[in-house]
DNA sequence: CGTACGGTTGATACATATCAATATGCGTGG
DNA sequence: CCACGCATATTGATATGTATCAACCGTACG
């Protein structure tokens, strides 16, 4: 049965195994599965094209959502357009968990990108005779707090460069667990609209990274982080 | 037996009744108490003046703790002394809440304030069998995560009137409950650290937005808010 | 009455935004 | 395979909002 007829008939649909980096080897590996894995086992795979709303601010959160694959935006507008990206979730995150009946921001694909679909319902009721599950969900949030936190400094008191830094630093420990080089998916405006400035002021640091040979960029996207400790210098 | 005694001896200590706004009736309205409240009667109150630490960052987790009255700041260094202040919490709020063994902020009294202390450990032990506390905590923690994104929206996309005027704003939500005259607890500089702005940028704004009637200031620390639509329109 | 601290106001500097032009990459169709 | 067109990214010139540096004011308190 095929994603979208297993959402119509809203029966759980076991996909089948996948290519590309999955947390704990997805459905595979018994003993790194986290609770909410197995909560997502059962749920609804659906695949988003490049931009499209996975679902609206202020829309019911009937749902919650898992990565699987590709990125995810989670971000907020303000009435003239302007945007404040909160997060980006990448393979394993969670998104639209919360306690209100409705969103309170909007999610959408940054790249073409799978994401498993779980009724809110559900995990609810499996949290209430399952307590290591409601755990593992404070446990979600609190991370999310934690992160939201930490980027709340990087808003109120950092400079371009800094935020800059902490960003790449940020991507390859959550993208590659801390490698050199980090390819990432989502373009110079979802960048600045996550770290509050504008595309041309992102270009421009990233450009002086280079120029400083703290980073290269190999090509847009692609970016090797040559002085790791510079970097981290300018984290703190 | 007075609180200090109680905290060395780590008995539980329940204080006489307090003058001031306590949320729900402190103790008094059985009705009206949330579960959180209930867990505060097994803490120890402590009396902390202005300015003074409740906790450091990177300090052990040991205690959540539950403002009766007064202010606290919670809040983030960078090296150089940069300060990021992530909430104030005021009579009702939780704050120190957390799944770290170590606190990710300090704590200060932004005036003298009373505050319950509970052990972490009372906390976990009863809502293991306690769902309903458990849902509560969970809450709480969802609660501070909603702030804290739309506190990104904030620092991220909001010039300084309009940080000014959602922070007017949710003062006089928070400590009065909407009432056109706040009494802000805090200094200059605090709520510049909050706002990501300076202590001059405040004042002017704060100049500004009275020159142009939006606001009142009898006294600096007091603010009555003439113009809502005014402020709300600068909000959204 | 003077001192100290918090707050305001002024002059200027600077980081980042804005406006504008150019460049690069990429998919499509000839 | 190349040429075209579009979206994305870079670079440049200039504007502007906020920070910085500095002086001054007012209120509380010894």
């Amino acid at each position: 049965m095929p994603p979208v007829a297993a959402a119509l008939t809203q029966k759980a649909y076991v996909h089948p195994p996948m290519p590309g980096v999955v947390p704990g080897n997805w459905q595979d590996d018994v003993a790194a599965r986290r609770p909410i894995d197995v909560l997502a086992a059962l749920g609804v795979v659906t695949t988003f094209e490049r931009n499209s709303e996975i679902f609206g601010e202020d829309a019911p959160a009937d749902h919650i959502f898992m990565v699987l694959s590709g990125a995810v935006r989670v971000c907020k507008l303000l009435g003239d357009g302007r945007r404040q990206i909160e997060n980006f979730c990448l393979a394993g995150d969670v998104f639209g968990w919360e306690t209100a009946p409705r969103h309170r921001f909007s999610a959408e694909a940054v790249n073409e990108c799978r994401v498993v679909r779980i009724k809110r319902s559900i995990v609810f009721a499996r949290a209430a005779d399952d307590a290591e599950l409601a755990h593992a969900l404070w446990e979600l949030t609190a991370g999310e707090l934690s992160r939201a936190q930490n980027h709340l400094l990087v808003l109120g008191r950092k400079t371009a460069q800094e935020r800059v830094a902490t960003f790449l630093l940020d991507m390859a420990v959550r993208s590659t667990g801390g490698a050199a080089e980090v390819t990432l998916p989502m373009s110079r405006q979802d960048i600045a609209d996550y770290l509050g400035l504008t595309i041309e002021t992102v270009s421009r640091t990233l450009t002086h990274l280079e120029e400083t040979s703290v980073i290269a960029l190999p090509s847009s996207r692609r970016v090797l982080l040559k002085d790791g400790s510079a970097l981290r210098g300018l984290n703190s």
